[in-house]
RNA sequence: GCGCCCGUAGCUCAGUGGAUAGAGCGCUUGCCUCCGGAGCAAGAGGUCGCAGGUUCGAAUCCUGCCGGGCGCGCCA
């Protein structure tokens, strides 16, 4: 736990030692510490009288007077000026030294800035995200999958967390057995079979097949190939996987057999109708469910149990699964699953990806029936489609019309943040500067408004660091970083930067504001080119 | 029928208790003697699905409806 992240946590402290002050039990909920939407409200505003006011039994308006004493007394000159306003906000306006100190916080946090707020302590995390079937191509819903783990993984380890990034294979069962004789079927120029892998890339393993090869060998063939093809679209797509599991291995080491052995020392187990059940129902799920089927056959249920059980073995404090929505009603079983394992529901996240819809008519022509990752990095580049993948809250659907991506992706407010961020280079390069002296003279000039409202947008970029970690929330960064690049834009369009009497502290501005940018973008994986 | 997600500007969507609800795209009108015009400024455009409730205060929390998506296997 940090004691100071920044400028504004120590003003977020100040205002609650002066709530504290008036009232010893403090507000009834976290006072809000943030920028007010117009400009004559201040720099900050909090809403802390208000919370206090119930407690105190007081007019709001009147505790906010008392609560903006105890700041200035606490404060000094750093605070220029309070106002109470409205039903009894509290708007604070800071001297410009306080920007100048700021400002030289966020260039001396240097790469740890916007890390290191971790609300909670620092876990190890185990993301699980894609685990694409490898029996197929995969497709924009994947590519959605896959742009918000990296970038949830990302997020997570500038917060402070360990994380280890995992695709679970599906080497196992019956959907391999019918990839092999799909394969098998094409090798001999015959029709696959009804419920086979009809695809062209099915037709491109056959290969694979020399006749002599059981079938069970040739789906281990075609497994391997389409994974090989699998880690070079994620490759491409700046995804790298830390583990590659096998579902086959669960089986092979023994591990669904000791995942049932902890299951039954737990009771949760039984046998009727000759297949071995999971009591689930106990821990919250509508029915029970089938472990072992009659034929002897495990479920699929049983080996992501024992995966599970394996990762929880292997020393996780938290499991993150990113699911497709299709899967969201196996939440219950395996959440249930997992606590008749032992673990602790709570440690286990099971997020639902909404789907990308696409739209009607427009679907790619070359894998048949649908829109591949790799079409998708073709027809609009890796940047524009993480941002067009990750700009958007991961519950809500998104539409891809593709034809209308390729049209746009000029248009694409991804380009206007990297544009902010090649300018910023272009002025740099201007003014001779190499970004290594940062230091600049305190300010006799006052400061002009576009540059505390750039100073400002800088120093939160460390809470939307832990509001999109601890929510899981990738977008908001997205989000972040195109007001970054508006709030930039505004300065550079009002302050003259390169000649200007004030141009050590406009450079040092902008350096932090470059920095911050290719952060911001760099979380999304997101490229932050110096020319464009 | 039950469960999960969604319903906010023409379109795609931010906004999980605070001031006059925002952005991108699209549309209208201006702006190239000016550090990068992939830009800037101004404007039009809203019953926040509907109805109740909680609260000093609700797009936000609760309840019930309506609409859309998805899921309810001894499939994976």
């Amino acid at each position: 736990m940090n004691s100071s992240t920044g400028p504004l946590d120590d003003l977020r402290s100040a205002v609650l030692a002066a709530a504290a002050a008036l009232a010893e039990a403090g507000p009834r909920s976290t006072p809000t510490l943030e920028r007010p939407r117009q400009a004559d409200f201040g720099d900050l505003s909090t809403n802390a009288a208000m919370l206090l006011a119930p407690v105190l039994r007081a007019a709001p308006r009147d505790v906010a007077g008392r609560l903006g004493e105890e700041l200035t007394a606490r404060l000094g000159d750093r605070l220029a000026k309070v106002e109470v306003a409205g039903p009894g906000f509290l708007n604070l306006f800071l001297d410009d030294a306080w920007f100048g100190d700021a400002l030289r916080g966020v260039l001396a946090a240097g790469d740890a800035f916007g890390g290191g707020g971790a609300r909670a302590a620092a876990e190890r995390v185990n993301v699980e995200f894609v685990s694409a079937n490898p029996t197929g191509p995969m497709h924009v819903g994947h590519a959605r999958n896959a742009a918000y783990g990296d970038a949830l993984a990302r997020i997570l380890e500038l917060h402070g967390h360990a994380v280890t990034r995992e695709f679970y294979v599906n080497d196992h069962g019956s959907q391999v057995r019918r990839f092999a004789e799909s394969i098998r079927a094409r090798a001999r120029g015959e029709d696959v079979p009804e419920d086979g892998y009809r695809g062209d890339y099915v037709t491109e393993l056959a290969s694979l097949d020399d006749g002599e090869i059981s079938l069970e060998e040739l789906g281990r063939r075609g497994v391997a190939a389409m994974l090989e093809r699998a880690a070079a679209t994620l490759d491409r797509f700046r995804v790298a996987m830390d583990v590659w599991y096998s579902e086959r291995s669960l089986h092979d080491e023994g591990k669904v057999k000791h995942a049932f052995d902890v299951l039954a020392e737990q009771g949760a187990t039984y046998t009727s109708e000759g297949a071995l059940w999971l009591r689930t129902t106990a821990y919250g799920d509508d029915k029970d469910r089938v472990l072992v089927r009659s034929s002897g056959e495990h479920t699929y249920f049983a080996s992501d149990i024992a995966y599970h059980q394996d990762k929880r073995e292997r020393g996780f404090q938290r499991l993150v699964d990113v699911w497709g929505a299709d899967h969201h009603g196996y939440i219950n079983r395996m959440k249930a699953a997992f606590e008749a394992l032992g673990g602790d529901p709570a440690e286990l996240e099971l997020l639902i990806m909404q789907f990308v819809q696409l739209a009607a008519g427009r679907m790619s022509k070359r894998s048949g029936e649908f829109v591949t990752l790799d079409d998708l990095v073709d027809e609009i580049g890796v940047d524009a489609a993480r941002w067009f993948l990750l700009h958007r809250s991961h519950d809500t659907t998104i539409e891809l019309d593709l034809e209308l991506a390729k049209r746009e992706s000029a248009e694409n407010p991804v380009y206007y943040v990297q544009y902010a961020h090649a300018r910023i280079a272009g002025v740099l390069a201007k003014a001779g500067h190499d970004e290594a002296d940062v230091a600049f003279a305190d300010r006799t000039l006052p400061l002009e408004p576009g540059e505390r409202a750039l100073v400002m947008k800088l120093l939160a970029f460390p809470g939307e660091v832990a509001e999109a970690a601890d929510r899981r929330a990738p977008h908001r960064i997205a989000a972040y970083a195109l007001e970054l690049a508006q709030e930039f834009t505004a300065f550079y369009r009002d302050c003259r930067v390169v000649g200007a009497e004030v141009e050590d502290f406009r450079l040092a501005l902008s350096i932090a504001t470059k920095r911050t940018i290719a952060r911001a973008l760099g979380l999304l994986g997101v490229s932050a080119p110096d020319a464009m």
